[in-house]
RNA sequence: GGUCUCGUAGCUCAGCUGGAUAGAGCAGCAGCCUUCUAAGCUGCGGGUCGAAGGUUCGAGUCCUUCCGGGAUCACCA
């Protein structure tokens, strides 16, 4: 590598002319800037601690002893305490020429010999996916490939949260309002289906409430009292006593949910090698916190509730097991915590779940910790921030949830319409160019939701649909598919681009791009460190801005040097390849035309 | 109230483990298609990086305090 090898001179150099064994740490090349002349920085004021020389003289004698020692570096310039190394083109020349040769551009940089969990999506299965999972979703399965191509061993996996009170009230719901009423009968997507029943019993139940309210009841009472929660939570105890009606309910109004998120799944391109369900975990967990009670690592309250005591850790007492003996969200947790290590026995066990979470999971480390596992410590919660509207957090409860297939239906209309205005996908048949609206249309999806920062909010306003222009999913495709129109016209042409080197001169457009690529292995493994697909975006719309100004100056198939023609049919080429790639680490399809 | 987190242009966001004059896109204005795809390119305007201190040769970035937003501290998952 470039930086490794020019760090590697200038050990020696302050190792031969200034007899000082520098810390590696400390040097670090950075880009250079694009108004100054040079490839790469190094920054000289860390050194002047150990050799007392003003910046400039210090970086000027690193300089000339760098070029003396160093064949890759054509010249230098000094800018305050600024070294600004310009390397030889025929680096970049061979550089590009030898990735031209690659097949993907994914690298071996993590341990292959265990493996990483990683769990996302994890939907209940009372409410139809919205645009909070599609943030989970595409996050989680990004980070999944990303350490795919660092050459991590990855396992994806889905948590689905298939029991509880929750799922109690949709069935419940149905028998009471459903009017027998499936998914097959009503043409509605299994998913919507148990949807409608679960805010059908939610108002019934608030009704409920208010009726009860106006007897003279305390709200909390009322909460409590109410005919239809109790019934709710009569069925959840006959679930656990796998009582047989209640089960074949479950188990159909589930199937329907099930068929109805892999619509859903598919359509986005998400996908999973292994699908966990809490009803198969959450005796697990009960084991595990009955084990802990009896060696007093728990310990019962008086009307039979199990709590883990917390407070030395500065949290609180916990609660695992309800006095009824019915679990609960962290019950289950540890159960498939356990059942998931046992399975994969993972160094890394990362959680793709929202920040709201942070102290779910704190807890939950920690109580495993104290059971003394001690692959806990490789748990690993990726805490993302919410996607908020304009109008703040989204409340199904207001209904101002974004739903899911309702959004992705969207982005494929305004896909549609912006083609056909365009004038473009005319030529197509009609299948292909669904698919290309539907590639398009989830691009700009995708590439909105990845290109933000994990960690932060970020904020959704549905009245400005999702840009197509500018820093955007399809300005990526369209670049790409620009690139292949060219290579196809070269083709066509009988014009060839061999990987040969040609001893030219690199204008600097063309410079622009090769650097460019060239500092693809680095955002890859940041995008890895940093659990970050967001750094992929930015390479991306970098890559693809970088290349139109490229572009727009320099004729491709009209140049006549045929070295210098070839040179931009292999930068082209390259662009191409390395959008497509890095495009598809973000779940990103890359048209040959569009 | 405790803990955590965020605050960068009108809006949405970048800014890598501190480095040169803080960057994009959208929106606004003005240009560029008889030549490889104009979903593109070029230019203009727009900022006391929430505030004040501190550390440092150097702070949007680190520390402290304050202001403002959000999350969480559930026998909901």
């Amino acid at each position: 590598m470039l930086e490794n090898n020019l760090k590697e001179t200038l050990l020696n150099v302050f190792k031969n002319d200034y007899h000082l064994k520098i810390n590696p740490e400390l040097i670090g090349f950075q880009q250079t800037r694009a108004e100054f002349e040079g490839d790469l920085t190094l920054v000289v004021f860390p050194f002047l601690k150990l050799i007392k020389k003003n910046p400039a003289m210090l970086a000027d004698e690193l300089g000339s002893a760098l070029m003396a020692q160093n064949p890759l570096i054509k010249s230098y310039n000094v800018i305050k305490g600024f070294l600004n190394l310009s390397i030889q083109d025929d680096y970049w020349l061979k550089w590009l020429a030898d990735n031209l040769q690659r097949t993907g551009y994914e690298q071996a940089v993590l341990d292959k010999s265990t493996a990483i969990v990683i769990e996302y999506s994890s939907p209940n299965t009372n409410k139809p996916l919205h645009l909070g999972h599609i943030r989970n979703n595409l996050l989680g399965w990004s980070v999944a490939e990303i350490l795919k191509a660092n050459g991590g061993k990855v396992i994806k996996v889905n948590l689905v949260n298939d029991r509880g009170i929750h799922i109690c009230k949709s069935m419940l719901a149905w028998q009471k309002f459903g009017e027998g009423k499936t998914p097959e009968s009503t043409g509605i997507k299994g998913d919507k289906l148990v949807g409608e029943m679960y805010v059908a019993f939610d108002k019934a139940y608030k009704s409920e409430q208010k009726v009860l309210i106006t007897k003279g009841y305390s709200p909390e009472d009322a909460a409590k009292n109410a005919p239809l929660i109790q019934e709710a939570q009569l069925m959840l105890r006959q679930w656990e006593n796998g009582e047989q009606e209640t089960r074949e309910l479950w188990e159909t109004m589930n199937n329907w949910v099930y068929s109805g998120f892999d619509v859903t799944y598919t359509r986005l391109g998400i996908d999973f090698d292994k699908i966990y369900y809490e009803s198969e975990t959450y005796l697990l967990g009960k084991q595990i916190v009955m084990e802990g009670l009896a060696k007093s690592v728990f310990f019962k309250k008086n009307d039979g509730s199990v709590w883990c005591d917390l407070s030395a850790e500065g949290l609180d007492e916990k609660l695992l097991l309800r006095a009824d003996g019915t679990s609960v969200y962290m019950t289950q947790d540890i159960g498939t915590a356990q059942l998931r290590y046992d399975d994969y026995k993972a160094e890394k066990l990362i959680y793709v779940v929202g920040n709201e979470q942070n102290y779910h999971f704190d807890v939950l480390q920690k109580i495993l910790l104290r059971l003394e596992k001690a692959w806990a410590s490789g748990i690993e919660h990726l805490s993302y921030g919410m996607v908020e509207l304009p109008e703040g957090k989204m409340k199904s409860r207001e209904g101002t949830v974004v739903d899911a297939d309702d959004l992705m239906d969207e982005m494929f209309q305004t896909a549609k319409k912006m083609s056909e205005e365009l004038g473009k996908g005319a030529d197509l048949p009609h299948d292909a160019a669904e698919q290309l609206y539907n590639d398009i249309g989830l691009a700009a999806l995708k590439y909105y939701m990845l290109r933000v920062d994990p960690r932060k909010t970020m904020m959704f306003n549905p009245a400005e649909s999702i840009d197509f222009n500018g820093n955007t999913g399809p300005f990526i495709q369209y670049t790409h598919a620009r690139i292949k129109s060219v290579l196809r016209k070269a083709v066509d042409n009988q014009i060839s681009w061999p990987n040969t080197v040609a001893s030219i001169d690199l204008m600097p457009k063309e410079k622009a791009v090769i650097t460019l690529l060239h500092t693809w292995n680095e955002i890859l493994r940041q995008a890895a460190i940093n659990r970050s697909p967001a750094l992929i975006a930015n390479f991306l719309y970098e890559l693809a801005k970088t290349y139109n100004q490229f572009y727009q100056d320099n004729p491709i198939l009209r140049e006549t040097d045929s070295d210098r023609r070839c040179l931009r049919l292999q930068i082209s080429d390259l662009t191409a390849r390395m959008l497509k790639y890095a495009g598809g680490l973000l779940g990103i399809q890359m048209p040959e035309k569009m």
